[in-house]
DNA sequence: TGCATTAAAGATATTTTTGTCCTTAATTGT
DNA sequence: ACAATTAAGGACAAAAATATCTTTAATGCA
């Protein structure tokens, strides 16, 4: 459904939220650590998702990556379009370019159902609702440790 | 959502299920022609649904692709599963590898509902209805040419 | 100022997916 | 039997996604 960089991005970002109090960042190692993915990958989606203005970051000493105010405010669907782009809601599920109401692919109504509802999903959901559930012990990211 | 070879897989079984009259059977030149895939590429896919009987073929002068009268009744599924497993339905939409009822990743339930949408979907649309959608000009799988 | 720390960025490597080509095997018609 | 045709299968190539490593730039602290 998404690619790996989206779902290491959707991880990140909710931990990120998860451990957001004011003035703590969170450093690449730990982020990679708490979402168990590869350390430079992370590092890589991080600076995606700081160019687009998903999260924020500071260089140096007693820095990382945190949200503010307004990013903790996101929803599913910026993180998803930032890294796997918005085919996975306008693209035709057949993979034709030409797929539209008067050149409908055989799918073309039922598969525009399911991406609406995938889409509303995306839309409805914020990463502070996901962060505030891991937080409190009811979803986790990682193999938990005895 | 599907992968490149799943979309040319469905593409391909749905033309063939337009085209469909007892004894005819569809080469791959065809095929590939009426889907617009790349041909060997295509070989491959038909090769695999082949093996996993979701389609008949026959070698030699005369030869080609067919659907029996069991294999016009599939649904979507078969066809997703063949090609692309079971993942799309049973994985994680995080990627966890434990991810489940005990330990949940954090969309763990809005995913599951969405899944559910689509495998639904998948299960309840055959095959023979959608290449009759195709036969009657209803939908299309190419660029029409004038 | 200089050093330690941390993210950004660029270069490279590996794996997976997608795509192509060539040889082999089966089938039919002559 | 033989030639023509068509799918099956194996080998290879290219592109994209995933992953790693190294250097650079920014920041804070002594």
């Amino acid at each position: 459904m998404f690619s790996k960089s989206c779902e290491y991005a959707i991880r990140a970002v909710i931990y990120i939220s998860s451990e957001s109090k004011t003035g703590r960042k969170l450093s690449i190692q730990e982020i990679h650590e708490a979402i168990e993915a590869p350390e430079h990958f992370t590092a890589k989606i991080l600076q995606i998702l700081s160019r687009n203005r998903i999260l924020s970051s500071q260089k140096g000493v007693h820095g990382g990556f945190y949200l503010d105010k307004i990013q903790g405010e996101l929803k599913l669907i910026d993180i998803v379009e930032a890294i796997d782009g918005k085919t996975l809601f306008t693209g035709c599920g057949l993979g034709l370019k030409q797929c539209s109401e008067t050149e409908p692919c055989p799918i073309h109504d039922k598969f525009k159902a399911i991406r609406n509802n995938l889409k509303k999903m995306l839309e409805e959901t914020t990463i502070e609702e996901l962060g505030k559930k891991l937080k409190n012990g009811k979803s986790v990211l990682k193999t938990l440790q005895e």
